[in-house]
DNA sequence: TTAATTATCTGAACATTGTTCATTATTTTT
DNA sequence: AAAAATAATGAACAATGTTCAGATAATTAA
């Protein structure tokens, strides 16, 4: 029946939003079986009739953020004049992103794989995403004779690899401390990578 | 006493080993109380004789590691010419003893500080693990006028960052998939960044 | 409308892991 | 050998993930 369909679909819904909400405030830290359901509003054996293990549940959240990050970015870098600068604007805008969700950075590259329940094609997803985003500018860039393919290739890598780096030591290791250091660190990275 | 010192730091040393065996073995997710005392010979309750908690042991690792780490890499880039191309040597050997012992690389890396209860001073002594591996290199490349002070900071700094993120997606996210690929992709990094 | 059927929800219960503590076993001292 | 100190241990509790039989609610049939 179709109303099944909506009502369960609903329901999920109301899980999938409370584990929204938590990863975005204490992150994954903070979610276990109990207390999403409470704040769903059900038992946490409810859980289950929806959901196969709490992975599924916080994986289901990857897809989301990922959108969201990139309307954000997008919205906050459409008026960066296109090519290298718009990249240096969208590489930024990611990272702040991520510094404002230290919840949703675990997901998308710390949290292991088999405890998230992530499949390879979401890994490529996840892998894929910074290159993505910044894919029409590579284009534009290569298109202007600024940079041949090859190069490009290697240096799409390199930002993807800087960038989760710096994000990493970041925010785990807490190196360096400050936040403007941090900034001030992103700023030389990008322009040196960027420097073509 | 003297012979009471001896004693205990002969029990903490099993406890130690027993830690240091299933670190290197089956990796970070595979250490629990139980399991570490068991290999040990003692009861998971006289861990706590010894060490404050789980995490406090598994800490002690990681000095020993980056040791045992140091040393490998020195004995298999003693040949390298000096400059750029021991840096490259010293990276890929770098590289090659995280790829052999995935859960030292999560140690160091990627495990929450918090969880494995370690402090500001231990989490610099990993930051700075790399820098401290090429620095002669770098001091030599600088006093042959090769590169400028500047530069070479945001370089060396860009090494760690790439350095690290490559490891991230290659263990955490099966990207690339076959290790081939992955040395290609090192190779390719290195390089560029060392093409100065 | 009410009884029967189906779908949904739920707490009890078990497993795993970290940790504490009172008791037992061992070693040292007298 | 007895007393005192030290070390080792299992019982027990807490937190968390998961399963399942039964309670509850909704839907359908009479």
């Amino acid at each position: 029946m179709d109303r099944k369909e909506i009502q369960e679909q609903r329901i999920r819904g109301y899980f999938i939003e409370a584990t929204r909400e938590m990863l975005k405030g204490e992150g994954l830290r903070s979610i276990n079986v109990r207390a999403v359901a409470e704040r769903a509003g059900y038992s946490y054996a409810t859980l289950y009739n929806y959901f196969k293990d709490i992975k599924e549940l916080v994986f289901i959240c990857v897809k989301g953020f990922q959108d969201e990050a990139e309307a954000i970015i997008a919205a906050e870098t459409s008026s960066a004049p296109r090519g290298k600068e718009k990249i240096n604007a969208i590489m930024k805008s990611y990272i702040k992103y991520f510094v404002q969700y230290p919840g949703i950075f675990e997901l998308f590259f710390v949290e292991k794989m088999n405890d998230i329940g992530a499949s390879q094609p979401t890994a490529t997803l996840i892998y894929t995403f910074p290159d993505r985003l910044c894919a029409n500018e590579w284009q534009y860039c290569i298109a202007n004779n600024q940079i041949s393919d090859e190069k490009a290739a290697v240096l799409k890598e390199q930002l993807r690899f800087v960038v989760t780096g710096m994000l990493l030591f970041y925010m785990h290791r807490g190196q360096p401390a400050g936040y403007k250091d941090f900034i001030t660190m992103t700023d030389a990275q990008l322009n040196q990578i960027l420097s073509f």
